[in-house]
DNA sequence: TAGATGCTAAC
RNA sequence: GUUGUUAGCAUCUA
């Protein structure tokens, strides 16, 4: 891996006119199967070796330039943030009196990204044609199966560098509209909270943001992972919220789980008295 | 301080 | 045949 990347940086001026002239396009990712957690498959399109490096110096470039624009509820994919900050979002929202939660989670998200929408926002920060055509081929790029290529008219490859960067640009839309909404909210990727004060609420923004999501956005809702509930009782980013005497948090039974039986896994025959009372002050 | 490797978590 | 982003931890090197 370091021998290649030495290899790109001596060959990076040569690589870089190819891409700027045109020469060189980025075409199409390798199609492999991912099997998930709850029994599904994730279809991951893994860009060439060539093509991965260019996009992550592309990411390098590009980040920065939306990261400004984004929202302060945007979570997911950013530099600076992570899971935890998101939770603690969440949090001060149910201590506020917020007891009620509209969470929301898109359906096959990347897959059914539009290619339009983030490619106009795009564009009106990156103003050289150059650069706008290779981001849409970045988009654009075919799933490849046994060496044979089928077109791709929406969706940004699982896999790609750029995807998650693009993702965030087109649900910057929705974010702009919660807060235009004076929704208060929290989001991370496709997973998002809103938090409001009744059951009814709820409802209505769960109506109207499935709404806006399916016809503006042109996305789908997943109506098996969404619901509206109160906090508790869902799980939130691998955490979960618990009621003593206060607004707690704790890591989700399900990832605590886990995480036991990786240490089991390892530890075989050892003690695991000690690890149990670990766990439980944790 | 900088580079490299490996692991965990979220999506 | 095992991707990406983000965050964290660990180890090695000078
Ligand atoms: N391991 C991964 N590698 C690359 N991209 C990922 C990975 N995990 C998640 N993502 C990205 C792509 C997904 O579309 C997006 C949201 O994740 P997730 O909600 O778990 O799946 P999904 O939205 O594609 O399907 P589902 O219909 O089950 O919700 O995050
Ligand atoms: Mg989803």
């Amino acid at each position: 891996m370091a021998d290649f990347k030495a290899w790109l940086q001596q060959h990076w001026p040569v690589v870089k006119a190819a891409l700027l002239t045109g020469e060189y396009m980025p075409n199409a990712v390798r199609k492999v199967e991912m099997p998930k957690p709850n029994g599904g498959v994730r279809t991951l399109g893994m860009p060439t070796v060539l093509d991965r490096p260019i996009q992550q110096a592309l990411l390098q470039v590009l980040q920065p330039e939306f990261e400004s624009g984004f929202s302060e509820h945007s979570y997911g994919f950013r530099p600076g943030r992570n899971a935890w900050q998101a939770v603690q979002r969440a949090q001060d929202y149910i201590r506020e009196g917020r007891h009620w939660v509209v969470d929301l989670d898109l359906e096959k998200f990347f897959d059914l990204v539009n290619h339009d929408i983030p490619m106009s926002r795009v564009a009106r920060k990156v103003k050289d044609e150059r650069i706008l055509k290779l981001i849409r081929r970045c988009l654009e790029a075919g799933l490849m199966t046994d060496r044979i290529v089928s077109m791709r008219t929406e969706g940004t490859p699982q896999g790609g560098p750029l995807s998650p960067l693009l993702s965030n640009i087109l649900l910057t839309d929705l974010d702009r509209e919660l807060e235009r909404r004076g929704h208060r909210f929290c989001r991370y990727a496709d997973d998002c909270n809103i938090y409001v004060g009744s059951e009814q609420a709820g409802q209505r923004a769960m109506a109207t943001i499935t709404g806006y999501l399916e016809c503006r956005l042109k996305l789908r809702v997943n109506r098996e992972k969404s619901a509206v509930a109160r906090p508790w009782r869902r799980k939130f980013l691998g955490y979960s919220f618990t009621w003593h005497k206060q607004m707690r948090l704790r890591i989700a039974v399900s990832s605590i789980k886990r995480l036991k039986d990786r240490v089991r896994e390892i530890v075989v025959g050892n003690a695991s008295r000690n690890l149990g009372a670990t766990i439980k002050t944790t």
